[in-house]
DNA sequence: CTTATTTATGAATAAAGATTCACGTCATGA
DNA sequence: TCATGACGTGAATCTTTATTCATAAATAAG
């Protein structure tokens, strides 16, 4: 374990850090990039502004640290998910649930990510923009070709993969928006079998 | 028709009223609310600013007038698709095919609308939130509501209609956010019948 | 203990942008 | 033609932050 090796100074550091990223992540998600300042970010991490400046050269810099953290996470978990060696289906199933405790995990940082993915990504300049489109479509191109196996394995019909990709996308994403409304009135779990059944067989009776 | 009745002055004033949201909509759906200042918009309206604050009390009403106009032209015809007197698939036809119309003849709204609805409404403080919201859920809620009927009348198969209301707005925002990104490649037109295949029978084979 | 180095501080600076308002300009009616 | 009120103007003001930097505190090295 790396970590354990650094010298304690080090290992402070790299605490402050995370203690900064948390905090800005607390108040990005809930006011949204252009509504939080610098000052606010430091006196919630208990820093003084000029220790923000000393981490991150600015505030975008900051913001993207942040996100790209965040993203690659979320990625890596939905990514492994996907690469299991199960069959479709069960896939599917894992995928569409792994979403679900990903997002009961972090509800902040899924506001965030939404923001930057969904929305039309307004909160900032450029830049970060492509590279969280990036993780983005290749967790679908990802999906898409898990879906193809399926297609190819005769489980799913013939179709265009990655538009199948985007259906489920799109499907997952609107339980999930839901439920971050209102969580408690909502809940996605509790909707995962709910999710997968349309998603397989339409919700045309017979 | 009231407005001939209205003095040629009244006339003038809500063209010029109508050309100030116009500027303002094309720049805020491009760069986002709080990437837009007012003397941009004043500019490409061609006005000085003051005359801006002469028709809009501050920035936050003059983003409020034209997300509620918008908001309420588009719910108009959805609502309006909706209330037909056809049987269900035709409606739901009618009503994927409505929304494809919708995002056609007008990008710019559409970035602003979602912006509003999808991402977590971060561009603005509050208020505007709630009324839009509001809309939006009315919008769901009729939408549910016919799709319900389909169920009593057995065409679709027994389950929650406002969960398969979110469903089907989740499958079709998918596809038109895609659209939105890159409109030559993924023609949202083009997958009309694709979205209202898989809703209805989904992409299990057989 | 002294010096050097690294890290933390927050008042001061600078820039951006929202909002105001005292003043022109134009149309209308007498 | 002149008076009046509605409309339009944009320089000046007022706020709000992002960002810098001289200084202090903490830690490590000798």
């Amino acid at each position: 374990m790396y970590y354990k090796k650094l010298p304690r100074r080090e290992r402070e550091k790299l605490r402050h850090r995370r203690q900064m990223l948390a905090a800005a992540l607390e108040l990005f998600s809930e006011k949204g990039y252009h509504n939080v300042s610098m000052r606010e970010i430091a006196e919630k991490a208990e820093f003084a502004i000029g220790t923000l400046y000393k981490f991150f050269k600015n505030k975008e810099d900051l913001y993207k640290a942040l996100v790209m953290e965040k993203t690659g996470e979320y990625h890596r978990i939905l990514s492994g998910v996907l690469s299991e060696e199960n069959d479709i289906l069960t896939i599917l199933e894992d995928y569409i649930a792994a979403k679900a405790r990903i997002f009961a995990d972090s509800i902040a940082t899924m506001r965030l990510y939404f923001a930057e993915t969904r929305g039309a990504s307004f909160n900032i300049k450029a830049g970060l923009d492509q590279d969280v489109r990036k993780f983005y479509n290749e967790l679908v191109e990802q999906l898409a070709s898990v879906l193809e196996k399926g297609i190819r394995g005769n489980v799913l019909r013939e179709m265009n993969p990655y538009y199948l990709a985007l259906a489920l996308e799109g499907l997952t994403n609107a339980f999930l928006f839901c439920w971050l409304e209102d969580p408690e009135q909502h809940p996605y779990e509790a909707n995962v079998s709910l999710i997968t059944e349309l998603f397989l067989k339409g919700c045309l009776a017979k």
